[in-house]
DNA sequence: AGAGGGATCTTCT
DNA sequence: GAAGATCCCTCTC
């Protein structure tokens, strides 16, 4: 389906009234500029009243690792970065990392170390880290001792001028501006596009003020929910085919689309 | 369209 | 000392 076509449902939608979300995140689509990356500054007031009650709180993020992986799907994910401009993204693609007995996981065995302490920490802490030495990548602790998720792709709505120059900044050429799809589509690339670095490591999701989460206003059901293996984690014994990566079926901001998984889903 | 390699550095063995 | 929950560019078919 045609973006802009998808966009007026989801805008329709809000509008028609439907008692979720609450207000102010209607406050924030009417407020805003269609583009949203030039909109002056709120004052401080309004900034405060713009992130309360219609953020997910700890007690969302108090699921199993698995449960939550899938319950991310739809929701929005909120950057504030310094300059005030506001970023929203909205969660398509996540994996589930379970602690100890999960191989692939960073919690594997049950370690804890420095790095992964976040892991550790009560759901809605992220868990950052760098690697490859140039990356980052953004976790959410979930319930589950060293249990997390990893947040893999977003669906760009707001701020996209904005991601656009976080994510060229730091690449060689100028080359081409990026296309929309380009922008959040891999753990790293929304990284950059939503300037998560270690900074955020251990910090609270449900009460940071540079980043947080609403509910999404289009969750899907069963059957958008594709379930398939995950991604990069080389050989990991049975935890290389377990099916612990969550994305929405069809939709054109997924990092990898596995089609034969897709074609084996009943319709 | 797909394969292959380089970048780059922290973490843990 | 080696690996790594990635990305991007280049080469080849």
């Amino acid at each position: 389906m045609p973006r802009k076509r998808k966009l007026l449902t989801q805008l329709s939608a809000l509008q028609s009234n439907s008692s979720f979300p609450p207000s102010d995140v209607l406050d924030n689509l009417s407020t805003s500029t269609p583009e949203g990356d030039s909109s002056p500054k709120s004052s401080k007031y309004f900034a405060t009243v713009k992130r309360n009650s219609s953020q997910l709180e700890t007690d969302f993020f108090n699921q199993p690792c698995v449960s939550l992986a899938k319950s991310f799907l739809g929701q929005i994910l909120v950057r504030k970065l310094p300059d005030g401009r506001e970023l929203w993204g909205r969660i398509v693609e996540t994996e589930a990392y379970l602690g100890g007995e999960d191989e692939a996981s960073h919690s594997k065995g049950g370690k804890q170390t420095q790095r992964n302490a976040a892991m550790f920490m009560k759901p809605g802490t992220l868990y950052v880290y760098q690697i490859y030495g140039i990356y980052f990548c953004v976790n959410v602790s979930s319930q589950g001792e060293g249990a997390a998720v990893l947040l893999r792709s977003l669906e760009p709505l707001r701020g996209l001028d904005a991601m656009r120059e976080l994510r060229s900044s730091s690449r060689k050429a100028p080359a081409k501006p990026l296309k929309d799809w380009q922008l959040c589509n891999g753990p790293s690339k929304l990284c950059q596009a939503f300037g998560i670095d270690k900074a955020f490591d251990q910090r609270d999701l449900s009460h940071d003020t540079a980043i947080w989460m609403v509910p999404g206003h289009e969750l899907p059901g069963e059957q958008d929910v594709v379930a398939t293996t995950r991604i990069g984690i080389g050989n990991r014994g049975e935890w290389t085919q377990k099916p612990l990566r969550f994305y929405l079926r069809g939709n054109r901001f997924v990092s990898v689309v596995d089609k034969k998984t897709e074609r084996e889903m009943a319709a």
